[in-house]
DNA sequence: AATAAATGAGTGACTATTCATTCAAATATA
DNA sequence: TATATTTGAATGAATAGTCACTCATTTATT
């Protein structure tokens, strides 16, 4: 055998890749950039992906990918929305905290007309929505008025959007607390009730 | 005097601006390819703007200033929350059936980490979100819980939230009707008493 | 020595921006 | 009224730089 794979290297270029495409758009991010802060050669990145589309794409799907998996463990064995939304609501708060990064990239992303999530992802997700209502029906959580975009809405867009606004500290404030999260832990919980 | 400035012209420009930056983003829609799509020639944005950023700042200014002109106005003599959201939202559903890219627009720079607001139309609406609040606790309707930010959260940032969503077809739905605005109203005015 | 990981100079296409040039229209003169 | 002059709106070729991407070469490891 030759030479091993550095795997930090990859991994530096992929975090990279994530930070500079918050601080300047994927246009914006080029490869050369990306590389040379990652202190990797230009050409690195093509071993691992076919362009920078598809890296930033499967960056998304990661990222999404492991909040969609962690949701449809919470469903299996689960007989109250609350417990769900809290937990989910949680999550998005100590991404905040730990990766601020990740949040604003998935913020980025979600708003950008080119990248759409893979087909297989979002109707994972459109599922996850419907079992929630089902689920938040039976015990009356969840009002029958709901669809499954307006959960999504609530659910994961509503808290992203929330952080999102303190972190670029949108108005004075730029910190958050355990009394925001479980202030917009409530706005969720009684609106899906409505 | 020489030849007559042609209106249409800078108004062409803008308006494909809007569109390619929507399809393309900030990054990805370029100079050139704006103005052969507004049959201009390339040079001839540079007679108005200094360049692209100061086009698309100025773009977003003028779209934001429209609306909170109209919520300024609104607020003038009001002595009831409940119309304001009304109008307001009604509005952006207005805005998402006649001018579909326009909420695409606001949509795609309010999450560019490069297009901050400008400082003044920032403080201008933080002022207006205060003056809700105050209303609005006379009036029982809004809780004293509830921050300036989590007003512009409920309040403006949902209801594009939900049109884009829409638009795009996360899910399914690609319509909406006055039904859905309705329910968008109720969930604002229930979430902003909590 | 054999092998594959990693490099980075090189590619052509595209970028934002500039500015000398063009020419339609308004004005001044006869 | 007819013609010459002036104006500045609009153009688009030119510039210097950056882009994503390729691949022959170098380097490190077994």
């Amino acid at each position: 055998m030759a030479r091993a794979i550095d795997i930090s290297k990859m991994e530096r270029v992929r975090e990279t890749a994530i930070e500079m495409i918050v601080e300047q758009g994927y246009g914006g991010a080029s490869i050369a950039m990306i590389a040379h802060k990652a202190g990797v050669a230009d050409g690195y990145l093509y071993r691992f992906y076919k362009g920078k589309q598809e890296l930033v794409i499967d960056l998304l799907h990661v990222m999404v990918g492991a909040i969609v998996d962690q949701l449809e463990a919470l469903l299996k064995n689960c007989n109250q929305i609350s417990d769900v939304i809290r937990i989910l609501t949680a999550g998005f708060f100590q991404m905040a905290e730990q990766q601020p990064t990740h949040i604003k990239f998935l913020d980025v992303l979600m708003h950008d007309y080119n990248f759409k999530i893979k087909e297989q992802q979002r109707t994972q997700i459109f599922n996850l929505c419907h079992k929630i209502k089902e689920i938040g029906m039976k015990t009356g959580e969840v009002s029958e008025s709901m669809n499954e975009d307006d959960i999504y809405l609530l659910g994961v867009v509503l808290p992203i959007q929330f952080l999102n606004l303190r972190i670029k500290t949108f108005f004075s404030r730029k910190e958050w607390n355990l009394k925001d999260q479980e202030h917009i832990i409530m706005i969720i919980l009684k609106s899906l009730k409505e």
